[in-house]
RNA sequence: GGGCGGUUAGCUCAGCUGGUAGAGCGCCUCGUUUACACCGAGGAGGUCGGCGGUUCGAAACCGUCACCGCCCA
C-alpha cells in the first residue's frame, strides 16, 4: 500500500477522534450497552528520549502495545494509550553538547541559563520527530493527552516526589563512593554501568616492609595508578604466610607513605600473593575494607580522572591513564615489579559516556530503595501486578531484593535541577515553594539569609517512575487518574526492568497506593537475521522507517507480531517482511475478487442461517479462528494470534472457500448465488476486523471500500471485535467440506505424481463407499469435479477396471482408470511404499495396543482414538494391498 | 563464580496443561482457470543436542553432560 494511502488514514482517524478516550467503540457500543459504561483499558507508553528516532526495539514496542489498544478498542472498552516523551538527562544533554562542539563552544562558555533554553530549542524541533515515526507505524495514541517529563505540571509532581521523601527520610545526602564518569564529569546509578571484557594485565608490584628494606610484601593489581591513594595492606586472617606481619607497616613505593598491614576476609589468599593494596577511595570493596579498618580515605583523582595534588607532584595534573605509564615505569627503574600477567578482567564503563567509570569519593544525593521495594516486591508477589512472560518476575525479585541506594542526583543541567536549598553553613532546606524555603531558613538562623539552590538535577529515571501518575494528573484526583489507573497494561523490555518497571512500582505504591500496571508484558530484543544485536558499530541498523516504506507499514507490524514468541529475541529478516508484504496484497486480491463477484454486506445476515455447506464450513471456521485468535491475543502470544489470522485468511478463506465458491458466484443468479455472496461479504468484513489490530491501514482501507450501497457510518478502528458463539457452528458441514479437501488434495496429489497433465479431466469412480459418502459425493460433485479437474464421477461395482490408479479416503477407494498415462512400475513402486509405511504405523499402534500397561493405564479416549486409527490404517493398507495385488 | 534462557526440517523459528512433529522462507516438479506469478497445485526433507531417569507413553517432566546466548558479581 503506498504510504500517501496510510498517510491518510492516519489523518482521518486522527481527526475522526478515533484515539480518544472517553468513548467507546461506535459498533461496539450497541454489544456493551452504551459507550458511557465501557470499562476502561489504559496504557501509557513507555516515553521515547525526546532527541530520538525510531528504531526497531520502538517499532516492535509499540506494534505490540497498538495491537493491545485496537483489539481493547474494538471489544467495546473505554481505552486510552497514553503518549508521551522523557527528556532523557543525560542522553539529551549529550546531543546539544556535541552539537556546540561542532560551532567551537562549550556549555560552559554558554552558562547554565543559556544553554538550557539551547536544549529546549533543539527538544521543540526534534522533539516531534518519532511522535511522528510513531505515526507512521499507525500507533492509536491519544495524542492531544501527549506529556512531557519536564512540563510544567509533571515538574511540580517531580519536585513534589522530592520534597516527601525528603521529609520522610527516604531521600538523603550521602558522602559516599559513587560511580563517576570522568568524561560526562557526573555521577551515574549503579545500573548505568556497564561492565566490559578488556585485556589487561595483572602487575605484581613489591611494597618494602617498613625496617627492613631488603623484604618486601607482593600486592598483584590491575590499576598501579590507584597505589597513589594506598591507605593499607589486607591480607586473609587465617593466612599463615602473612600472619607475622598483621599491625606492622609496610612503605607505599614512589610516596613513600606508611601502609598498615590489617587482616581482613577480603582478601582471598588464593589470588595473585594473597596480600592485596587497599585504595578506599578509588575502589568499593577497599572502601569497605578502609571503614571497618578505620584507613584514611585519600582521593587522587579529580574529576576528569587526573592525578590531582593529593599525589606527588611529579604525577600531579597527569590523565589516568598516563600515570599508569609513568609509575609502571618508575617501579621498573626500582626494580619493583615482580611479575606481569596477562590478565582478562571486567571494566566498569559509563554505559552513554563509553568511557571507564571511576569509583570516587563525592557527596551525593541517595534515594532509600531498600525501603520503597518492599512494597513493589509484595506486590509481584502477591500477584496484583503479574509479569508475562512470567519468568521475568524472577528477574525483578532478584534484583529488589539486593536492592542497593539509588544515586538520584547527576551532575548535569539539563533535567529536574533539585529543589533542596543551602544556607550559608551548609543547612539544607527542601520545601514545596521558594517562600516556604525562605520562611523555614529563616525560622532557623532566625533572620534572612542567601540561600543557594542545589546545583544538580535529579536522575531521568526519577521523573519516568512517576510516568503512570503523572500522566493521569497526578497529585491532582483527576477524573483521568479515578479512571485509568491503575493502567491495565504496560509493554517494554527487559532492558529496562530495573531502571523504569521496578521504579514506577515504588513510587505508584508509595504515592498512590496501588500498582501502577495490572499485567507487564516483556518483549524480547529485535535482533537481525542472523540474530546479532543492532548496533551502529556492527552497522547492522535496520531503519523501521525504511521498510515501512519499503514494504508498508502494515507488512513490518504483522511480521514483528508474528515473531514475538514468548522469552525468544526477534530475528528480523527484510524476507519475511515481504512474505507478509505479499500477505497483505494477497487480501487485497482477494477482496478484490469479492467485489467483482458483487460480495456485498447484507444488512441482518445471519451467519447461523446459512444453507450451503460451504458456507456454512466457512462460517465454522471463521468462528474458530476468532476463538484462536482471542486465545493468543488474551495469552499475550502475538505469534500464534497472528499466524491463525494468517492462515485463516490465506488457507482458509482464499485457498478453499474463494475456490470452492467460484461455481456459484459466477453461476445464474439465485439463491444460491446470494448466499454465497452474502456468505464472502460477511466472512471479508469479519477478516478486516479480526486483522485490523495487526495490519490497520490496508484492513482500513479495504473497509471504506467494501461498503457497498451501504455507507459505513465509522470507520474499521472503532468497529466491533467478532464475537460469535457457538451457534454459528455446523458439525456436519465441516466434516463433509473437510472430506471434500480430502478428496481433491488426494486426487490433486495422485495426479501430480502420475504426471496428468493439469488440462485433461479424468473420471473417477468410488468403490466400497457407504451410502453415506455416496450421498456426499453426489451434493459436492461440482466442486470435486472443478477443483480435481474430473470428467465424470460415480459409483464401480463389481470388478475393478484394470490399469487403474487407486487411493483411499476413509472408507471409499477412489478409482482413476488412467491406462493410458500410467507406468506400471511407477505405480507399483507408489503402492508398496505406501503400504509398507501403513504397515510401519500399523505395528506400532498394536505394539502400543498389545501393552496391557497402556489399555489399562491410558485415559479410555485416548486408547478408543488409538484403536480407531488403527482400523482405519488398516482398512487403507488392506486397500492398497489389494490393489498392488491386481498387477 | 551465581542466576536465567536456548539447542526441533537446508535457514529462521512455532509446538500453551505429556498421547509418536508444524509454519514461513529456501529447494524440486508442474501450471488448465479474467482475484492474485507479491500467484496456484504437488513434493522432498526431521533418530526433536548427548546420556540417564519418571511414565503405559517424553520434543514436552526430572537429573546430568556438552555447546550457544543473556543478566548479575
Amino acid at each position: 500500500m503506498p504510504s500517501e494511502v496510510e498517510g491518510r488514514l492516519y489523518r482521518e482517524w486522527e481527526e475522526s477522534g478515533a484515539f480518544a478516550c472517553g468513548t467507546a467503540a461506535a459498533g461496539a457500543a450497541s454489544a456493551v450497552g452504551g459507550g458511557g459504561n465501557a470499562q476502561p483499558y489504559s496504557i501509557v507508553i513507555p516515553p521515547p528520549n525526546v532527541t530520538g528516532s525510531l528504531h526497531m526495539g520502538h517499532a516492535l514496542n509499540n506494534t505490540l502495545q497498538d495491537i493491545m489498544i485496537r483489539l481493547a478498542r474494538m471489544r467495546g472498552r473505554d481505552v486510552l494509550w497514553q503518549p508521551g516523551m522523557d527528556h532523557a538527562g543525560i542522553a539529551t544533554q549529550m546531543v546539544v553538547e556535541r552539537m556546540l562542539e561542532a560551532e567551537g563552544k562549550s556549555r560552559q562558555e554558554l552558562g547554565r541559563e543559556k544553554f538550557i533554553e539551547r536544549v529546549w530549542e533543539w527538544k521543540d524541533e526534534s522533539g516531534g520527530t518519532i511522535t511522528g515515526q510513531l505515526r507512521r507505524l499507525g500507533a492509536s495514541c491519544d495524542w492531544p493527552r501527549e506529556r512531557f517529563t519536564m512540563d510544567e505540571g509533571l515538574s511540580k509532581a517531580v519536585h513534589k516526589v522530592f520534597v516527601e521523601l525528603y521529609k520522610q527520610d527516604l531521600i538523603y545526602k550521602d558522602k559516599r563512593l559513587v560511580n563517576w564518569d570522568p568524561k560526562l564529569k557526573t555521577a551515574i546509578s549503579d545500573l548505568e554501568v556497564q561492565q566490559t571484557e578488556v585485556a589487561g594485565h595483572l602487575w605484581h608490584i613489591n611494597y618494602p616492609l617498613e625496617g627492613d628494606s631488603g623484604r618486601f610484601i607482593t600486592v598483584a593489581t590491575t590499576r598501579p595508578e590507584t597505589m597513589l591513594g594506598d591507605t593499607a595492606i589486607a591480607v586473609h586472617p587465617g593466612d599463615e604466610r602473612y600472619r607475622h606481619l598483621v599491625g606492622t607497616y609496610a612503605i607505599l613505593p614512589l610516596v613513600g607513605r606508611r601502609l598498615i598491614i590489617v587482616a581482613d576476609d577480603y582478601a582471598d589468599p588464593k589470588q595473585g600473593s594473597g596480600a592485596v593494596k587497599i585504595t578506599p577511595a578509588h575502589d568499593f570493596n577497599d572502601f569497605e575494607v578502609g571503614r571497618r579498618h578505620d584507613l584514611e580515605m585519600i582521593n587522587v583523582l579529580d574529576e576528569e580522572a587526573r592525578i590531582n595534588e593529593n599525589a606527588p607532584a611529579a604525577y600531579q595534573g597527569l590523565d589516568r591513564f598516563e600515570a599508569r605509564k609513568k609509575i609502571l615505569e618508575e617501579l621498573d627503574a626500582q626494580g619493583l615489579i615482580a611479575q606481569i600477567d596477562d590478565h582478562t578482567h571486567m571494566v566498569p564503563c559509563g554505559d552513554r559516556g563509553g568511557v571507564p567509570i571511576e569509583p570516587w569519593l563525592t557527596e551525593q544525593w541517595y534515594a532509600d530503595a531498600e525501603t520503597l521495594a518492599k512494597p513493589a516486591i509484595e506486590a509481584v508477589r502477591s500477584g496484583r501486578t503479574k509479569f508475562v512472560p512470567e519468568m521475568w518476575a524472577k528477574t525483578y525479585f532478584e534484583w529488589m531484593e539486593n536492592i542497593q541506594p539509588w544515586c538520584i542526583s547527576r551532575q548535569l543541567w539539563w533535567g529536574h535541577q533539585i529543589p533542596a536549598y543551602y544556607g550559608p553553613d551548609g543547612e539544607i532546606f527542601v520545601e514545596m515553594t521558594y517562600g516556604e524555603v525562605q520562611a523555614a531558613a529563616k525560622a532557623h538562623y532566625g533572620r534572612e539569609v542567601a540561600l543557594v539552590q542545589d546545583e544538580d538535577v535529579l536522575d531521568t529515571w526519577f521523573s519516568s517512575a512517576l510516568w503512570p501518575l503523572t500522566t493521569l494528573g497526578w497529585p491532582e484526583k483527576t477524573p483521568e487518574l479515578e479512571r485509568y489507573y491503575p493502567t491495565s497494561l504496560l509493554v517494554t523490555g527487559f532492558d529496562i526492568i530495573f531502571f523504569w518497571v521496578a521504579r514506577m512500582m515504588m513510587f505508584g505504591l508509595h504515592f498512590h497506593d496501588d500498582v501502577p500496571f495490572d499485567t507487564v508484558y516483556i518483549h524480547a530484543l529485535v535482533r537481525d537475521a542472523k540474530g546479532q544485536k543492532m548496533s551502529k558499530s556492527k552497522g547492522n541498523i535496520i531503519d523501521p522507517l525504511e521498510l515501512i516504506e519499503k514494504y508498508g507499514a502494515d507488512a513490518l507490524r504483522f511480521t514483528l507480531a508474528s515473531q514475538a514468541a514468548q522469552g525468544r529475541d526477534v530475528k528480523l529478516s527484510e524476507q519475511r517482511i515481504e512474505g507478509n508484504r505479499n500477505f497483505a496484497t494477497k487480501l487485497w486480491n482477494a477482496a478484490r475478487f469479492c467485489e467483482m463477484n458483487g460480495c456485498a454486506m447484507q444488512p441482518g445476515f445471519d451467519p447461523g442461517a446459512v444453507t450451503g455447506p460451504v458456507n456454512q464450513w466457512l462460517v465454522g471456521q471463521l468462528k474458530a479462528a476468532q476463538d484462536r485468535i482471542n486465545a493468543g491475543l488474551d495469552g499475550y502470544r502475538f505469534n500464534e494470534a497472528a499466524n491463525d489470522v494468517y492462515h485463516f485468511v490465506w488457507g482458509t478463506f482464499c485457498d478453499w472457500f474463494v475456490e470452492f465458491s467460484k461455481p456459484a458466484l459466477q453461476g445464474d443468479d439465485g439463491p444460491i448465488k446470494s448466499e454465497a455472496q452474502a456468505t464472502a461479504a460477511w466472512a471479508l468484513d469479519a477478516i478486516l476486523r479480526l486483522l485490523h489490530p495487526f495490519m490497520p491501514f490496508v484492513t482500513e482501507e479495504l473497509w471504506s471500500r467494501t461498503g457497498q450501497g451501504e455507507a459505513r457510518d465509522h470507520m474499521l478502528v472503532r468497529a466491533a471485535w467478532p464475537d460469535y458463539g457457538d451457534e454459528v457452528v455446523n458439525e456436519d458441514a465441516r466434516e463433509e467440506i473437510e472430506w471434500v479437501i480430502r478428496m481433491i488434495t488426494e486426487i490433486r496429489s495422485i495426479r501430480a505424481e502420475m504426471n496428468v497433465p493439469p488440462s485433461a479431466k479424468i473420471p473417477l469412480l468410488l468403490a466400497g463407499a457407504s451410502p453415506d459418502t455416496l450421498a456426499r459425493l453426489e451434493r459436492q460433485r461440482d466442486l470435486i469435479a472443478t477443483l480435481a479437474r474430473i470428467s465424470e464421477m460415480g459409483e464401480q461395482l463389481g470388478e475393478l477396471p484394470s490399469g487403474s490408479v487407486q487411493t483411499v479416503v476413509d472408507e471409499a477407494t477412489l478409482v482413476l482408470p488412467l491406462a493410458d498415462v500410467i507406468d506400471l512400475d511407477q505405480e507399483r513402486g507408489r503402492l508398496s511404499k505406501a503400504v509398507a509405511k501403513l504397515d510401519d504405523q500399523i505395528a506400532g499402534m498394536a505394539k502400543k495396543l498389545a501393552n496391557k500397561g497402556f489399555t489399562d493405564k491410558a485415559p479410555a479416549e485416548v486408547v478408543a482414538v488409538q484403536r480407531e486409527r488403527m482400523a482405519e490404517a488398516e482398512q487403507t493398507r488392506d486397500k492398497l494391498r489389494d490393489a498392488l495385488s491386481r498387477f
